[in-house]
DNA sequence: TCGTATGTGGACACGGTGTCCGGTTGACTA
DNA sequence: TAGTCAACCGGACACCGTGTCCACATACGA
């Protein structure tokens, strides 16, 4: 069990990364820069989160597993009872509100490509996979990748920033993708 | 116009980025190693190449030229004269083989966020965006993004060797999204 | 052959990372 | 409430990669 200063420390130390990382990219913010501001030594900070994208998942957790619940057992069309392509539908839609609300969180939970190798990436790729299998599709496994991959960070925030398209605009043509599961 | 000395060294560093970027991942190789590996000192290599990406972007260069030069006035179904969807399939049949031969290098071009912004990206992305035109889908420039996202480096490097799948099985994923220039 | 501009290479300073250890403090027991 | 111990804290430190700078060398033109 944690000690209370522990816990105290802890708390400290999301609530001064998370704003940090909201207030320039991620990659610019040190830990030493989270040390300092959450007011706590570095071997402190290393103990728990041994690097920048760790504190990021940790922010990133309730967020992610509040909507991998809903998915499991939230009402359709996100949860179970639509048919898959409605519910790849609602998926798309749910994901680009992630993004669009903590898409500076994402980016700083990742570095280099360890996208793939976080749990909350599986979870994504086992729905949609789930989904396609469920309507018939075949070849699922190497498509799965396919859908998911205009999901990732930069790419929403190159939409977003660079190209200046709204999450409207940008869910739409992902609403598309869903024809995909028409076999 | 370039001293022969200079043009000797440059021969010598893109040789040895070459050999080293194919041995192990890119990130893992540091500035000094290109330059002890040319025989070479660091400021000679920074006169050049500022960074790892610029290296790796010069030695992608020809491939990706060559391929552009097959787009625009290539054979069909690459180069003009098929119809869109065959045209994409086609280019997306080419990616394949480009990362495949050269996924390393695609890679370690990639430093940070800078796969928008080099000059190949805005060349793919101008080709799908005109295929996209030409067979009339409507909002071209959100699905752009979303049907050139699955050629990103990561997402293909995870495919073939995490998940093993092979080169034509991906290629297939990616030639059933040619069905979104149907309206 | 000589002068000059360009190229060269290694030394250097800087900044970030991750580790380590002496001192501190909270939690549990009697 | 006092004592004990384990967990925690925090800053100093060493390491590594980056990028710059400048004294020297060399190719090219006159």
């Amino acid at each position: 069990m944690e000690r209370a200063d522990a816990a105290h420390n802890r708390a400290r130390i999301l609530e001064a990364a998370a704003l940090l990382f909201a207030e320039r990219p991620p990659q610019d913010v040190t830990m030493d820069d989270i040390a300092k501001k959450a007011g706590v030594g570095r071997g402190t900070l290393y103990r728990r989160y041994p690097d920048r994208a760790s504190i990021a998942v940790a922010l990133l957790d309730d967020h992610e597993r509040e909507l991998q619940e809903r998915l499991l057992r939230g009402d359709p069309p996100l949860g179970p009872g639509a048919p898959p392509a409605e519910r790849l539908a609602a998926f798309y839609a749910a994901m680009v509100r992630l993004l669009e609300d903590h898409s500076h969180l994402v980016l700083g939970s990742e570095v280099g490509r360890s996208r793939f190798e976080t749990g909350a990436y599986g979870f994504w790729r086992a729905h949609v996979r789930a989904l396609l299998s469920a309507a018939g599709t075949p070849g699922p496994d190497a498509l799965v990748e396919v859908l998911l991959a205009p999901l990732a960070p930069e790419v929403y925030g190159y939409q977003r920033r660079v190209l200046g398209l709204s999450p409207e605009q940008i869910a739409r043509a992902l609403a598309r993708l869903t024809r995909m599961l028409d076999r």
